[in-house]
DNA sequence: TCTATACTATACGGGTTAGTATAGATTGAA
DNA sequence: TTCAATCTATACTAACCCGTATAGTATAGA
């Protein structure tokens, strides 16, 4: 009894080797571009063994996005503290997803592999809805609707905006190279975002 | 004199059609995942004639490519009428990008492409900020600047809100396969995507 | 008719690909 | 030591890839 867990946790080593040499290839080549061979190159672990323990190239493909999903897509602010202010709670909200997604030249890489990928593999595109979207933004949806003095019609949909905004700023500057094309600063996009949102904070409603 | 003229037309006719034989096979199977025979086949042109009109196989992507997005990425919103209110305006101006953008299939497998190969050809990326977002960003924000009303610290910030959250939304519903997960109804985001711009519309300067 | 141009189909060379086969090395437990 | 599992390196198959070479066809002007 006590090897089958030995042996389980051997093979998720040897897995999670296979892996880390698998993302470092499929990020910079793509689906196509990529051979099994440079990915058994860069785990240091001979090709047989990849077939071992995935079923194919698209298996391993599959696997690596999954894998490399649950740890990358895991919701960093999965506290919105409610009893913080719109302003403070935004601001921390923005620059965190920004900076998470935009620091991180691996994870710009892996974006660019989802979205190309998504149209063969249509179920890699509906993975990351439901690791991010789905998750983030009914937290904001929330948020919104614990916060009625927004005087926000749509919550749901403001939440997109927001989110949206943001997704869009790191596309066209990292992802798309606009960075020197369109630059734009990141406090005044976040600020404006920001002011949009909370105009109506000082009870306007009292005017006419 | 008169056979180079000839002659240039006919080559670019045979061009046209390389083009849109290389379109077809590009947008289903990606750089990597395309062959030059594919496309000669799809394109009903000897692989031989294709080198004679293109460079090499990179020649003719990037060919593609700025072809394409010379045909797709003309601004059809060219004219803002600064006349129209701004609810008028901008409810146009997202309808029309929106469709533009949502209801052709090739459009979406065209981002797809250029997203997922702007890390291997990062001019690819520049392109497409180059044809849209370069041109599009500036005649909202001259717009957002025609109206002080709307009472916009940052109408460049602005102008990437508006644009971005329309462009996330489709990332999210069509790009990326989210539609039936995290649906959103179109109207809703653009009607409330211009409530938030417009919300100071009544002056509420004036309250304190 | 002769000639230049542009095309076609076929096939090739040198290389890479996914996946498998073979044979041997390492490991750890009984 | 023996055994079974897992690994390694190497080589293979059958197919595909890019780009070119060869040989032949169609057209149009001189």
């Amino acid at each position: 009894m006590g090897t089958l867990p030995a042996r389980s946790a051997a093979a998720q080593l040897k897995q999670a080797q296979i892996l880390r040499g698998a993302l470092e290839i499929f990020l910079q080549q793509g689906y196509e571009g990529t051979s099994m061979d440079r990915v058994s190159a860069a785990a240091g672990v001979s090709k047989i063994t990849i077939y071992k323990h995935f079923q194919d190239k698209e298996g391993l493909f599959k696997a690596l996005i999954e894998d490399v999903a649950a740890q990358r897509f895991q919701v960093v602010f999965g506290t919105l503290s409610l009893a913080e202010p719109p302003e403070v709670v935004l601001h921390q909200t923005a620059t965190k997803l920004l900076d998470m997604l935009a620091v991180d030249d691996e994870y710009i890489a892996f974006l660019r592999l989802i979205v190309g990928e998504s149209g063969r593999f249509p179920d890699l595109g509906k993975l990351f809805i439901r690791a991010l979207p789905q998750k983030v933004l009914p937290l904001l949806n929330q948020y919104f609707e614990a916060h009625p003095e927004l005087n926000l019609p749509h919550p749901d949909a403001t939440a997109r905006i927001f989110i949206g905004s943001l997704i869009s700023y790191v596309m066209t500057q990292k992802i798309l190279h606009g960075q020197e094309i369109i630059p734009m600063n990141q406090e005044v996009l976040i600020d404006s975002l920001i002011g949009l949102i909370t105009r109506s904070d000082h009870k306007s409603q009292n005017c006419d």
